[in-house]
DNA sequence: CATATAAAGGATAAAAATATCTTTTAATCT
DNA sequence: AGATTAAAAGATATTTTTATCCTTTATATG
C-alpha cells in the first residue's frame, strides 16, 4: 500500500515537524537515526520532498532541514504522492486498470470504501494536525 | 497492501475457480494469457499455491490445473498468506512493529479499522463464494 | 514399452526498490 | 578570502521482486 520509501518519509516529515523549527534545524543523520533508516537515504528522500516543497533547507553550518509554518500545512497525501507517485496507493487491489464501481473486480467489494476513506483521511489531514494529535498523546511517534 | 505476486495468484486462482474443473484442467500458460501474467511465473506460482493444497494439478496429457470441492472451500487470504507471506499484509502502515491499539502510530487512526475490515472479509471469503458472486454478475474477471 | 505432454524443481536473468558513496554547491564563520 | 559545514546532485552498489529458462519427473496414450 505505502512503500517503505513513503514510509521513511513520512516518519522523517513527522519527526521535523515535531522537533525541528527554522531555529532549530535538524541534519538529515539526526532525522534517520530516530525513524530506523538509513542515513544516506533518508537525505534522498528529505532533498526530493525539499524539492517538492514539503520540508525545507539550508545548506551549511547550523544548516539542516525543518519545517515552516507554511510546509505544515502540507497534507499527509502530499508526501506519498512525492514518493510513491498517485498510482501506487490509488490502483486497485487485483492491478485492474479498468476496475470502478460499474465494472468491479472481484476483490472490489471486499476493499469496499476502506481505501478511498485512508486515502481521504490523507488528504484531509495536514502535518500541522498530525502535530497537534501527537502533541495530545493520541499516538506515537516511530522510533 | 499486496505484492504483484499475490495478485496474479488470485486473479489465477480465480480464472481456474470458475473455468477449469477435475474433468478440464487448464494449463499453466492458458491461465497466465487471460489474466495478463507472465506464463513461466504463473506456473511457479501456481506450484506454490499447489504446495500448500490451494490447486491441484496433474501432469502430462490432458494435465493442467484446476480445483477441488475442497480446494474451493479455500480462504482467499490463505493465497495471498502463501504468496506474501503473513506479516506483509498485516504489519502497521509505518511497520513499526509496535504499533497497536494502546500504542498507535501516527497513521493508525486514519486507517482505522480499515485495513483488518480487508483482511477479515479476506479471512471469511472462499473462492467458491467468490464464484458465485462472480457468477451473478457482481464484480468481473480480470482480463 | 516408447513417446509425447505437462507440471515440478532448480538455476539463472532482468527489473525495480532500497541503499551507499563521491563530488559539487551553498552557506556560515573565522 | 579561506576553511568548514551540510545539503544537493550524480554515480554506483545491493537486495528484493519479478521473470525466464532448462532439466527432471509424472502421467497418459498409441
Amino acid at each position: 500500500m505505502l512503500s517503505n520509501s513513503s514510509k521513511y518519509a513520512l516518519k522523517g516529515v513527522l519527526y521535523l515537524a515535531v522537533n525541528a523549527s527554522e531555529s532549530n534545524k535538524i541534519l538529515a543523520k539526526d532525522v534517520a537515526k530516530p525513524i530506523n533508516a538509513p542515513i544516506a537515504y533518508t537525505a534522498k528522500l528529505l532533498q526530493e520532498l525539499g524539492r517538492h516543497g514539503i520540508v525545507s533547507s539550508v545548506k551549511g553550518p547550523h544548516g539542516g532541514f525543518y519545517l515552516t509554518e507554511e510546509n505544515m500545512k502540507t497534507q499527509l497525501i502530499k508526501i506519498v504522492d512525492v514518493i510513491d507517485g498517485e498510482q501506487r496507493l490509488r490502483s486497485c487491489m487485483l492491478s485492474i486498470a479498468e476496475c470502478d464501481d460499474d465494472n468491479p473486480c472481484p476483490l472490489h467489494h471486499l476493499i469496499g470504501d476502506i481505501k478511498n476513506t485512508f486515502i481521504k483521511n490523507l488528504e484531509e489531514t495536514t502535518i500541522s494536525q498530525m502535530v497537534a494529535e501527537i502533541g495530545k498523546g493520541k499516538c506515537v511517534l516511530p522510533l
